[in-house]
DNA sequence: TGCTAAATATGATAACCATCATGTAAATGT
DNA sequence: ACATTTACATGATGGTTATCATATTTAGCA
C-alpha cells in the first residue's frame, strides 16, 4: 500500500512528533518502536522504510525537537515562569526536551549526544540573549546558571512525590533566579 | 550450599552495593538482574531470595544509597567545587545518586519515589544547614535553587559531549551559585 | 492504461530478560 | 552427630522487542 510522496513525508513527520511526545512522557527504553508506529497511525513493518534502527529514530527525534526552538525569546521572567510551574512539571509529554531527556542521553549513541548538545548550545544562546542588560561575562553567567537551576528544579519536582515539597522546589527555584538575575543586574 | 547468616548479610550489603554503582552507570532498565548478581559474585539464582523483584531491589537500593549520605557538611563550598567538578561529571558510578538517577525516577515504583523524596528532603536540609549565616527565608530559597543548579548542571554536562561547553557549564554554575549566596548574605 | 517501484502491512525470528522450579550442600539447633 | 532448614546454583519458561522477510497495494511514470 504505497503512499504519495507528501503523505510519506507527513507519516515521518508524525512519527517524529509523537515518537517525541512518548520518548518525553515514558523515556526511550520505554517506549516501543511498534507502539511509536501505532501512535502514528501506521504499523510497525513500515519503521524501516523511514528509519535505520531504533537509535535512528531516537537521534532523529531529538534533532526535530531541539529545532523547534521553545526558546526564552524576549521575555525571559515570563519563560521562567512557565517553565518552573506545575503545569509544566506535570506535562512532561509536551514539555522541555531537555529536562524531560536530558538525564538519559549519556546512554544513547554518538549520534544523540550530539543533537543534545547542539539545542542545550543554542537554548544558552538563547537564554543569554534575553538578558542584554548585562555585560558579557554576567549574561554568560546567568544564562548557564539559571538554566542549570530551571531543568533541575523540574527533574526534582516530578522525582518528588510530596506535592508540597515538589512545588516548593519549583517556587524557590523561581525565587533563587529572580534574586541571582534582579541582583547583578543591580550590581 | 547455604551460607552462614554473616555471609548472607555480607552478600546482600554486596548486591546493593554493586546494583547502586550499576545503576547509577547504565541506569535503571539497562542493569538486568543477572548483571546485579554476577557482579556482586553469585549467580541469578538467589536473588528472589534476597528481594521479591526487581523494583524491589531499586527501592532498597535507592534507601541505601540515599542514606549513605554524602551532604555538604559544613563547608558548602568546597562541597559545590566537589559536586560540579570534571571528576564528579566522569564519575557517574561512583557519584552522587540524585545526578545520576533522579530523573529517572519518574518511571519507578511508589516505594522508589518514596525513598528519593526523603533523600531529597534530607539533602535540601543538610544544605540549608551548610548557610547559618542566612536567615530562615533565604537559606530555604539558597539550598533549593543551589541544589536544583548543581544536579542541573551536572547533568547537563554529562550530556554535552563537547569537553570545553560541558566543562564551561560546570565552572559558570559554580560562578553562579557562589555569587547567588555571596550576594544574599552581603545584602 | 498498464508497468514498475516503493510504502506500508502482515508475519516471522532471535535475543534478552524477569521470574520461577528444582537441585544441592552446608549452617544451625538439638 | 543428625535432621532440617535455607541460601544459592542450575536450568527452564514466557513475554517483550528490535529487526528482517515477504506480501500487497497503489503512486508515479511511460
Amino acid at each position: 500500500m504505497k503512499v504519495s510522496r507528501e503523505q510519506m513525508a507527513e507519516n515521518r513527520r508524525r512519527i517524529l512528533d509523537v515518537a517525541s511526545r512518548l520518548f518525553r512522557d515514558k523515556g526511550f527504553d520505554a517506549v516501543s518502536v511498534a507502539e511509536v508506529m501505532n501512535a502514528a497511525g501506521l504499523t510497525h513493518g513500515g519503521f524501516y522504510g523511514h528509519f535505520s534502527s531504533k537509535d535512528d529514530l531516537i537521534a532523529q527525534t531529538l534533532a526535530h525537537v531541539l529545532a523547534a526552538d521553545s526558546g526564552g525569546g524576549r521575555d525571559l521572567r515570563a519563560y521562567v515562569d512557565a517553565y518552573l510551574s506545575p503545569r509544566h512539571r506535570d506535562n512532561a509529554a509536551g514539555g522541555c526536551p531537555t529536562a524531560g531527556l536530558a538525564a538519559a542521553i549519556r546512554h544513547q549513541t554518538p549520534a544523540a549526544r550530539s543533537a543534545m548538545t547542539e539545542g542545550l548550545r543554542s537554548q544558552i544562546d538563547r537564554i543569554g540573549k534575553s538578558l542584554p542588560e548585562l555585560d558579557p561575562a554576567d549574561r554568560r553567567r546567568a544564562a548557564i546558571g539559571s538554566w542549570a537551576a530551571m531543568v533541575g528544579a523540574v527533574i526534582l519536582a516530578r522525582a518528588i512525590d510530596d506535592p508540597a515539597l515538589s512545588d516548593e522546589v519549583l517556587e524557590q527555584t523561581r525565587a533563587w533566579i529572580d534574586a541571582g538575575i534582579s541582583q547583578v543586574s543591580a550590581g
